[in-house]
DNA sequence: AGCATATATGTGTCAATGCACATATGAATT
DNA sequence: AATTCATATGTGCATTGACACATATATGCT
């Protein structure tokens, strides 16, 4: 069970409703976890019921009302035990890299265009990166607290720009075959 | 639904038990995709049903029976037909990210032994990958069966390369903090 | 004699994940 | 006037995945 520590990371930023985590799921620094709303609503309920978060009902007009979550701190002791337990490496799981095992099986031109747009989208995702840490970390030393945020940043950087110039050279090297 | 197809694309290389292709996903090509055994001979047995692959089995002495499962010109089709769907981007997925993202929490002496961990088991994982491309594309020219393999291999090595890098960079910065 | 290991195939179960669907409101667009 | 969009929260269901447990046999080790 790793969302529920997704989420209570996230909630170390700044208190939270599921509307928002959800969006902050989608877009911003959470590129190494994904998770649709209805995941985000029940493990919010979960961690509620572990003490880990508390609720506030934040009243709007206009919109519906919010349940802004915060987290306390047994769910900053939860985060402290769990940073504790070892890590498992993460596999790639790639449909494209399955794909390309069976070359002489698969339709080729279809393989071409699938990478092309794989391409595209590791170059627009590079420039989110990019994007990111220069209006954050455009300075040159970051907080302490901040620290770790870059580093994930960087990792997130190399590792398009690898799959970038991967791309491209298969490309190269499927091309007429 | 990928699993199926991951196990179709291995028979496509030689036909095979429940049991190789259990070792198959553990040690060889199938660095980009994992399975348990139990869930391998429950899928067999759909694609089986499904017409997708057939099975013999091959008596043997002393040890227990195997079933031998081959593709069929229907699996072919199906891997084609899937071939021509298009592949969603994979995601990262890392519990050390998360971690790094709430630096501040965590145990940072845990984190740094995390992160050597990690480190050697890339360092080991891109020697794996050496290996397989000395002994089995160690002259110039990859027959075309054969190229993509090779260039999932290349994959593979490229990305380990990077996190080995991102590793040792991190580790560095994260000295006496 | 007992135990671990490798071969070989399964069942049963629960957690995690994903996706469609459901509901409510106001603002902006067509 | 009708539709779409953004905000906001959920339920229900099917699939996927992970993991413990179950069974059977032969070999080699202690």
């Amino acid at each position: 069970m790793a969302l529920s520590h997704a989420i209570l990371v996230c909630l170390t930023e700044r208190p939270m409703s599921g509307y928002d985590l959800a969006k902050f799921f989608d877009t911003s620094i959470a590129f190494f976890w994904k998770a649709t709303h209805p995941q985000i609503y029940r493990e919010l309920k979960k961690l509620g019921g572990q003490g880990y978060v508390t609720s506030a009902e934040e009243v709007q007009s206009g919109k519906p009302n919010r349940f802004v979550y915060s987290i306390t701190d047994a769910g900053k002791q939860a985060l402290k035990d769990w940073s504790r337990e070892p890590v498992a490496l993460p596999l790639i799981k790639d449909d494209l890299l399955v794909r390309l095992q069976a070359i002489e099986y698969v339709d080729k031109d279809a393989l071409r265009e699938q990478i092309r747009a794989r391409l595209a989208a590791h170059r627009e995702q590079l420039g989110q990166y990019h994007h990111i840490r220069d209006v954050r970390f455009s300075d040159g030393k970051p907080a302490p607290e901040d620290l770790g945020k870059l580093m994930g940043l960087e990792l997130g950087i190399q590792y398009e720009q690898g799959w970038i110039a991967w791309c491209e050279g298969v490309l190269q090297r499927l091309e007429g075959t």
